[in-house]
RNA sequence: GGGAGUUUAGCUCAGCUGGUUCAGAGCACUUGCCUUACAAGCAAGGGGUCAUUGGUUCGAAUCCAAUAACUCCCACCA
């Protein structure tokens, strides 16, 4: 057969994926088997597909893939976000492209570009995720927008407002001015910036008076938003602060705007901060907006949705908020109302989706209530039902939800679910307006509950707002089963609870928190059982990867260039759960050449002639076989640990090693033919089953590579075999386990493998080539020595045409010790005697020193009465082998003198 | 301001309840090899006061305390 020297990732790749789509391999259905299910933490239908979703996919693949090994009904949900905010941008974005504004649109109008564009763009990033090898059952695919999550979303706000946990209220919030949108707290991003702390003159209301008394008569306010002035409506200071006791009950002229303000005094006040006086604006600051309502204060509201000055802003209406500081700034310098002004440092939020500066907001908001809901979501983790990878995010988990505020779930946008509430408006008997609101699944249900409640027939006007993309995104694992709507149904009983979640820790209180609560709230039940947050993916400088720093790979070139196996690869083994992944593009090319390895270990198995009769087993190929069995087992347990504990990059590296170093490096060498000579088939035949089997367990990892390895390793002595073969998939093998192995075997073939290291170091140093053959004698200790079952392996690795065991040392020979056994291998050419020695000295050196410090532990009566029987046992055996090492040593150096 | 975490080889990380020669792995590095599977490779090799300082212990990378540096989360004092 022929076969490239250098795998192609490229043809190879694409093959599988669509056979695996047309054979509906990914398609789960419930049936008898035990159920794995896996949601996809949707992607935002904006989102091109970048390295976080890499790392994030290949995990949730391998996790899938192996449990449809392991016999289990796996069923990976995929899905995208409708991410109303990015979306609403992405969407204003296009029409002005087009020459349209948003806002000459009619909600349905804009809602018609609002759809085809999602149609247009927002299947992308699925499709880039096939590239990745992704198993997911495509025939799910769901949008957080579709008719069934719409419905479900709508029925758990109606649900959640007749149970009395969703209300509608005035309140601070974080207002976004570019998108026009209240955000929720978390939305909110703090970022230190550098600027300015303004101070200001607040002269005491009675100017007359201040020149007869020569008294001090203005108060100095430190701001770093001078324009917000215009909403002050008083200055407040520390009650005990003696510095402005004298101000006490007067009040104060608003520097510029001439508006006269109480002084109030609250301990709120930090007396070391500025001046210790604080300028108050209950409109444009939370701590601002509570001194306010404590006190009974005016709130003026100054700025427009946008961010520019309205009406109160007087002369600066109109101007933009940034605009305006400097405006202001510069006027109240002219007047003479600036003390000083001082460079400052704090933190600014910013939004999360626009990156505005947020502007804290009266406004009235819908939200829904977190105390009670919060604590059963905190039991369920607290306790273990589910699981964080790593734990330590459940400290974080925890500390947010103790201290949980209320959601605010509204948002003033269109594209999103629309929130069902309806107004009435009502007329009492004294003729007074009143605006009632009435929450029901669909504006007929409303019109009944107008009527019935408040004998309503006339029109009714819905709320504008969109809900919170995340409150569709709580639901998620139980919307995607249809469990909102009809809970009874087969699927949710079957796939709900979901077992593996995987996402990044930065949405552990946007996602995974509410997830849990909804479960609760909806299911009784946990939505998934173990949680395991990726890190973050960085450059390898350590910054986080950004569009506008350009540091972040197209992972689709990145596929191109190393194939979805090697990439997935690079992934995972330097991504250990929880932990940053600095990625390099090099890490792929080792994936790469990994790939190109198991290529060409199959080039080898492939072009061996096969002897069918009269075949002859050589003792090593007995024995090699026999070994790499007992060493998949040992490797599977700890590949089996390693997924328990969900440490996947070391599972990863475990099964490398296996396939590169035990399978390729030794067990190939050990049966390896000689050139143009057969290999008997008992050998061939094992060698082949264990090549499978390493192919499943590699499976997960690298897809594509591992089933087009195992189609061509299948052997077909019929035409019917061989199209049975190729309609079948390594991705419905049977995942091995661990099985019990002899440890002594392995110890055995690893003191083989020492002596073969031994005497090609002995070659390397002294510069032999590794065609000359040698001779071995092994001078036998009374303690460990070597096992003879392994001699033909040895003679064949090493190039030895003969191991002798003999009694005593041999002269003319130079030596390597493993352990405490000694090995001469005669040299035909001279010895550099004064070079042995040195070296024979230096480990000599070592010996001595090691057994000193074995010595004065076996010396310490503490110890030998004090430290278990086992150890103190273990430290007499060094001893007596460190002693009997140095005589040998000795013995070799005397030997070279002679 | 509050909390969590990290610090082990040049890099990225293992090292579970202290005790087998415990100081490890992969990559990178050095040397020698184009050996008919693979130079995307083979063979061999070098490399670390386990952040610092104390303590507990017969014994500490491992437990405790303090210090330092870094990272993240929360709060948001104008």
């Amino acid at each position: 057969m022929e076969i490239a020297s250098k795998y192609n990732p490229r043809a190879v790749e694409e093959k599988w994926y669509e056979f695996w789509l047309e054979k509906k391999l990914f398609h789960s259905e419930p049936d008898r088997r035990r159920p794995y299910t896996v949601v996809i933490p949707p992607p935002n239908v904006t989102g091109v597909l970048h390295m976080g979703h890499m790392l994030n996919n290949t995990i949730q693949d391998v996790l899938v893939r192996r449990a449809r090994m392991m016999g289990k009904n796996a069923c990976w949900v995929p899905g995208t976000d409708h991410a109303s905010i990015s979306t609403e941008a992405k969407v204003v974005k296009m029409l002005a492209e087009r020459g349209i504004n948003k806002r000459d649109l009619s909600r349905d109008e804009y809602m018609k570009y609002a759809w085809e564009w999602k149609e247009k763009y927002g299947g992308i990033i699925l499709k880039q995720l096939r590239k990745l090898g992704a198993s997911c059952d495509w025939d799910r695919t769901a949008f957080t927008m579709d008719d069934i999550r719409y419905e479900s979303v709508i029925q758990v706000f109606v649900d959640l407002y007749n149970k009395g946990l969703i209300y509608r209220g005035a309140r601070m919030v974080n207002w976004d001015p570019q998108a026009l949108t209240a955000v929720s707290d978390e939305e909110v991003i703090y970022k230190e910036s550098h600027g300015k702390l303004f101070y200001l003159r607040y002269f005491v209301e009675n100017v007359e008076r201040r020149a007869e008394n020569g008294e001090r008569d203005y108060i100095v306010v430190a701001t770093t938003r001078p324009e917000t002035i215009m909403g002050d409506t008083a200055v407040c200071v520390h009650p005990e602060d003696e510095r402005y006791q004298w101000l006490k009950g007067k009040k104060v002229v608003v520097p510029g705007v001439g508006r006269v303000v109480p002084i109030i005094m609250d301990e709120y006040v930090d007396r070391e901060f500025g001046t210790g006086a604080l300028k108050i604006t209950p409109a444009h600051d939370i701590n601002d907006y509570n001194l306010g309502m404590k006190y009974n204060l005016d709130s003026i509201d100054i700025f427009n949705d946008n961010g520019t000055l309205n009406a109160n802003g007087g002369k600066y209406a109109g101007m933009d908020r940034f605009a305006c500081r400097k405006a202001i700034m510069k006027d109240l310098e002219e007047a003479g109302l600036v003390e000083k002004i001082e460079d400052y440092v704090n933190k600014v939020g910013h939004s999360e989706r626009t990156d505005a500066v947020i502007e804290p907001k009266l406004s009235t908001q819908w939200f829904m209530k977190m105390s009670d809901i919060a604590k059963k979501a905190l039991e369920v983790v607290e306790d273990g039902k589910i699981k964080f990878h790593p734990d330590k995010f459940r400290n974080t988990y925890r500390h947010w939800l103790e201290n949980i505020k209320d959601w605010c779930i509204s948002r003033q946008l269109w594209w999103g679910h629309r929130i069902p509430a309806w107004y009435l408006e009502l007329r009492t008997e004294s003729g007074e307006r009143r605006t009632e609101v009435v929450v029901a699944l669909n504006e007929e249900e409303a019109r009944k509950i107008a009527a019935e409640k408040y004998g309503y027939t006339g029109e009714l006007r819905q709320d504008e707002d969109v809900l919170d993309t995340w409150f569709s995104s709580w639901l998620w694992p139980i919307s995607l089963f249809d469990g909102i709507r009809n809970p009874d149904n087969e699927e949710i009983k079957y796939y709900y609870p979901t077992d593996d979640l995987i996402t990044a820790p930065d949405i552990i209180f946007f996602w995974v928190a509410r997830m849990i609560m909804a479960g609760e709230e909806y299911r009784g039940e946990v939505p998934f059982k173990n949680v395991y947050f990726t890190g973050i993916v960085r450059d390898k400088l350590g910054r986080k990867m950004s569009k506008s720093l350009g540091n972040s790979p197209d992972p689709i070139e990145l596929i191109e260039k190393y194939g979805a196996d090697g990439v997935r690869m690079g992934m995972l083994l330097t991504a250990p759960a929880g932990n940053d992944l600095p990625f390099d593009e090099s890490i792929c090319e080792q994936g790469r050449n990994f790939a190109n390895k198991i290529w060409n270990a199959l080039r080898l198995v492939k072009g061996w002639q096969v002897e069918t009769e009269n075949a002859e087993r050589k003792p090593e190929n007995e024995v090699a076989v026999e070994w790499m069995e007992q060493r998949m087992a040992c490797v599977l347990e700890q590949i089996e640990k390693d997924f328990d504990q969900y440490r996947l990059s070391e599972a990863l590296m475990n099964t490398y090693k296996l396939m590169w170093d035990d399978f390729c490096s030794w067990y190939l060498e050990m049966v390896k033919p000689a050139y143009g000579t057969p290999i008997d088939k008992e050998t061939y035949d094992a060698t082949i089953s264990i090549f499978e089997r390493l192919m499943y367990m590699l499976h997960p990892f690298m897809p594509f590579v591992t089933e087009e390895v195992w189609h061509l390793l299948q052997e077909a002595d019929s035409e019917a075999k061989a199209e049975m073969i190729a309609q079948s998939s390594i991705m419905i093998q049977h995942m091995p386990s661990s099985v019990f192995y002899d440890q002594r075997m392995l110890d055995d073939c690893t003191m083989a493998r020492d002596v073969i290291a031994g005497v090609r170091n002995l070659r390397n140093s002294r510069g032999l080539s590794p065609k000359e053959q040698l001779e071995l004698f092994v001078v036998c200790g009374d303690g460990k020595r070597m096992n003879s079952r392994f001699d033909s392996i040895v003679k064949k690795l090493a190039n030895v045409s003969d191991i002798k065991y003999v009694d005593n040392k041999v002269e003319g020979a130079v030596s390597f010790m493993i352990g405490t056994t000694e090995f001469f291998v005669p040299m035909s050419q001279n010895v550099d005697v004064e070079a042995e020695k040195k070296k024979l000295e230096e480990e000599l050196k070592y010996a001595e020193g090691f057994l000193a410090s074995v010595m004065k532990k076996l010396g310490n009566e503490k110890f030998v009465n004090g430290a278990p029987e086992k150890v103190v046992a273990v430290e007499r055996q060094k001893k007596a082998d460190a002693e009997q090492k140095i005589a040998a040593l000795k013995a070799q150096i005397e030997n070279l003198k002679a």
